[in-house]
DNA sequence: CGGGCGCGAGATCGAAACGGTATTGGACGC
DNA sequence: GCGTCCAATACCGTTTCGATCTCGCGCCCG
């Protein structure tokens, strides 16, 4: 697993298509295809319903969706913690 | 930044010397080093003081090792909800 | 009912990233 | 001053990644 498939992943979930997806990631729409299929293949699970329209998530898709946010929130903020703390005083929220 | 980089800097965290945290992530010490200074590089800022008897966290480095963990954390428990759940009837937990 | 269109997926290729081995530079202890 | 232990660097082979091109499949439209 690696932080490009986590941010892929929460993209398509929101377009709910991987062109759209890609688009808005500024990159290539297979990548896109391929580091989701791999993560799918290590969860052993699907997250996608592919569908000619484009991609539905699944329930267990769901659920992951919401620990992929949290895992790439909790990166922003570490960055903002450390980023942003530069002379800065006290407590940072 | 990768999911590597931040298993390796808690590790580093933790143990507070490279080599160990090597031995323990059952990896080389090289790529260690290399990556944790890839990651200060990107967020700008030493996250450690490097002494003669290892790495000590410098205050950066402390406030950044808490949403480190919460990310690695978050990446566990959505691996789980998905991979768990493979005819788990109700929620997890 | 047949052609065209939009979608994701597969194949291939060049580039970038990664890890491993070998080595260096620097500080402490004896 | 020499040996030791530490992280950092150099270099190399392998792997991974993304871009381009192409295909297969359903659906809509005529």
């Amino acid at each position: 697993m690696s932080l490009a498939q986590l941010h892929y992943f929460v993209a398509v979930a929101e377009e709910g298509h991987v062109g759209r997806a890609a688009a808005r990631l500024r990159v290539a729409q297979p990548p896109v295809s391929r580091q989701l299929r791999a993560l799918e293949d290590e969860l052993g699970q699907a997250l996608f319903e592919r569908t000619p329209r484009g991609m539905r998530l699944l329930p267990p898709g769901e659920r992951f969706l919401v620990y992929a946010r949290a895992a790439l929130s909790a990166i922003e903020q570490g960055r903002a913690a450390v980023t942003e703390a530069r002379g800065t005083r006290g407590n940072v929220q």
